[in-house]
DNA sequence: TCAATATATTGACAGTTGTCGATATATGCG
DNA sequence: CGCATATATCGACAACTGTCAATATATTGA
């Protein structure tokens, strides 16, 4: 159980202009590098977008399952990577899991690409 | 040579509000992957990180190869895939190579995850 | 032309990752 | 309780990836 350090805290704001800031070290690379990884596949890439554009912005698992034309356990396998990168969040109702974009995750995530 | 579709043009306005916007295809998925596969890797974090920061936001290949420690052949591996996801511009002068973040490329990765 | 330097390419190998089928774990309902 | 449904976990396997050593390909300079 790898469950997500994913966004580091702190770190918000900026200790000068983009042009003359140093480059980032090993260790902020690395959890960077832990966040972006998420955003490696495109199924991944299409769950993120399918929850985002889902009702109240959510999705279960039933949903997402048929339109990617994956398996069950891919699908929660996929899932479970994007909640522990701190993406997705998952609430359990009944017999369903229904997951939703973590509020700002994805532009924390955008921000590490352009804070480089 | 998969030389670079990178960013595929075009598609740089929105239809309409993010809240409203539908979920993208499969197609755009794995577009967009491809260009987001390649801030998967610490190193290539860093190498990103270190040619923006360098003097006149560009570095040659003996100037990566000693902060990452990693072997001349790694780094020029990197660099390439980089190069192919339109990311890294390559400039050739005398023996040297010269690496240069592509002007936007960053913005433009990053509008791949805000854009969701 | 030949040697030295900078970079790229190749081939190999271990480690990781995406996928599936089978199975386990809930949860709700008769 | 016992069954059906929804989801998670496990084990296996092929494909992909990051790394290195060895080698190839410029390019410069003597």
């Amino acid at each position: 159980m790898d469950t997500a350090l994913a966004f580091p805290a702190g770190e918000d704001q900026l200790c000068c202009a983009p042009s003359e800031r140093p480059a980032i070290d090993a260790a902020h690379a690395t959890s960077a590098a832990q966040v972006l990884k998420a955003f490696a596949d495109p199924n991944r890439i299409r769950l993120l977008s399918i929850v985002k554009a889902g009702d109240g912005g959510e999705a279960c698992v039933c949903d997402l399952t048929e339109p990617l034309d994956l398996g069950q356990p891919t699908v929660s396998h996929h899932l479970k990577i994007l909640v522990d990168a701190g993406l997705l969040k998952r609430e359990k109702r009944g017999t369903w899991a229904y997951y939703s974009v973590v509020p700002g995750a994805l532009e924390r995530a955008a921000a590490l690409i352009t804070n480089l």
